[in-house]
DNA sequence: AATATAAATGCAAATCAGTCGCAATAAAAA
DNA sequence: TTTTTATTGCGACTGATTTGCATTTATATT
């Protein structure tokens, strides 16, 4: 697929190849889908705003490596599908609303206590929540 | 399936009438798959354990209802499909040894942390971390 | 700039967890 | 004992994710 590159956004490929890894339109897209979300987004959400570049077995290869590079944190709010996004500074958690959807970042962890108290090294760890959100509680009683 | 109804555990009989459930036997058994085991069991490892007895749709829709009505707790660590255990009398989350597979409980809970930081009333939650445990650390440096 | 080479892609087929429809069966109520 | 209603067991199905493989593309090499 020859398509011209995106010259706006040389920051991308460079993380790529930092990681080894060769900076394809198919993954540059699936970079930008996230990038340009406000939440984490499921492998069928990046396809449907990513389906003109690449499929959905080259996206499910692209957030695996992503995620062993650390590019992309991989979140798992007990929907039957993992989520994405961006790994960013800061380390964080998620609350989701089963009323209207919207998830939230929580700052509270617990991995460091769980590794002293169990002596575990610790590779990696969900911390999810689901409920119902402030605005929601107070629409509906 | 006219399969002679062990007379050892009314104890569950009971529990499962009190739910508004029927006794039968195929949920007879896989409670006992659950009680007999020392760590939470996916779905396919109680069909290995009562295939004689049930299939695969029945424990499936079996393990809903008692999740839903408590009987037992529903684990995610991220394995791909979901773990079941007897919801005991204390909360607790868990941490898995990718090594050797074993499954540790932990104590910790940040649940009303959380929803005293978000304000949302929480449905559910899972807490759950993987990693290298200390017997397995030392046997591989 | 042209070429080599190793990585990545796109497609279709496969896998795997979990669900559903439905006729047959069994538990509990009457 | 009979009736009622929940539950079962089967097979087909869905939806998420993976895999094999021939082709293509990014990057290293010349």
């Amino acid at each position: 697929m020859q398509i011209s590159r995106n010259k706006k956004l040389p920051g991308i490929n460079i993380k790529l190849n930092e990681c080894g890894l060769k900076a394809t339109l198919p993954r540059i897209k699936v970079v930008e889908a996230l990038q340009n979300s406000k939440k984490p987004l499921s492998a069928a959400e990046i396809y449907k705003l990513t389906k003109k570049y690449t499929d959905r077995a080259s996206i499910y290869r692209s957030l695996r490596v992503f995620t062993e590079c650390g590019i992309t944190d991989e979140i798992n709010l007990n929907e039957g599908f993992l989520r994405y996004e961006i790994s960013g500074k800061k380390h964080h958690h998620h609350i989701k609303c089963d009323n209207c959807g919207a998830i939230k970042c929580i700052d509270i962890c617990i991995k460091l206590d769980v590794e002293k108290l169990t002596g575990y090294r610790i590779n990696k760890h969900s911390i999810e929540f689901n409920g119902v959100c402030p605005n929601c509680l107070k629409n509906y009683s």
